[in-house]
DNA sequence: ATAATAATGATAATCATTCTCAATAACTGA
DNA sequence: TCAGTTATTGAGAATGATTATCATTATTAT
């Protein structure tokens, strides 16, 4: 499992080597849309590479996330979750976190009023603050499908 | 330093005990309108109230938490930020986070596109993936005023 | 192929947060 | 007010995710 070429390229290209441990976990990052944690990456990758440690894993995925490749995001389960931007930038999305079960979905919404309000707030933030905007995230928090019937509240 | 009486009501109202150590953390964090971290607090506290221990700091936290007086937060530095909810509640607002020196500023909006964004984006999620909207926070990265000036981004 | 050195793997070390449990302080009702 | 019942606390150990070390190995340029 080599991996997509266009990965390769962005990782020699910004002068990183290209090793077996890398194009394994970017490979495995794009087989599974969800949103795997470093343990699980690392079961994954355990399957067909077999040596690899978890230090690997966790500095894999920092490199990738300051390289841009891949998104770092914490939903609040005491764990930090990876998406591979490619992913993302099929169709920029927010995150739906349900407050019982912890379940997390992708919303890749068709809302256009987004790009506006955006805008207008990162204007009013420049003024106000002088602060500028490079990107944006929204998480919405509730209950899933499932955790409606079976009510009482949970944690977060 | 009692702190305000609402609070307390709030904390009997639900069945808990009006300890010393919960007054003087409520009291903390309304005369801190930071987001600070449970290990400022507990400096904080310790000032006049030495015998606090980590411990009830963080379970304290916690239960001001799950009763909804207090919200607590994850900004990327590793460790979860606490704001009284009365704070917000005197004006919903969203945080910057500058992604040079981790700054953090509340900025409480006044567009007013963001209710209607929310209520198709709600209706959206409600209506695809059968969830259902309890609240939603927004997070914008970006650079503060004084890191504009010395570029080279940093982490996140 | 060889040299130069970035990357890895095993392991120890951090760090924030949680758990354990005996001691203590809040509430209750007489 | 006082004793009884228990929630709460404080100290310290324990946990769990993430980082740092460092000798060994693999990758890349020559
Ligand atoms: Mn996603
Ligand atoms: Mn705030
Ligand atoms: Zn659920
Ligand atoms: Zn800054």
């Amino acid at each position: 499992m080599p991996g997509p070429p266009w990965l390769r390229q962005r990782l020699t290209n910004a002068g990183f080597r290209l090793t077996w441990p890398r194009q394994v976990i970017l490979d495995v990052l794009g087989q599974n849309p969800q949103h795997l944690s470093a343990e699980e990456i690392f079961f994954h990758v355990h399957q067909f590479y077999p040596g690899i440690g978890m230090a690997t894993v966790y500095r894999t995925l920092d490199l990738l996330t300051r390289t841009g490749l891949v998104f770092k995001f914490d939903f609040g389960d005491g764990r930090s979750r990876y998406e591979l931007a490619s992913e993302a930038a099929k169709g920029p999305h927010h995150h739906m976190i349900c407050t019982r079960c912890g379940r997390i979905i992708d919303f890749g919404h068709s809302i256009d009023e987004e790009g506006e309000l955006i805008a207008a707030l990162g204007k009013e933030l420049s003024e106000k603050h002088g602060f500028k905007i490079n990107s944006h995230r929204i998480h919405f928090y509730g209950l899933c499908q499932d955790c409606q019937s079976s009510s009482t509240e949970g944690k977060r």
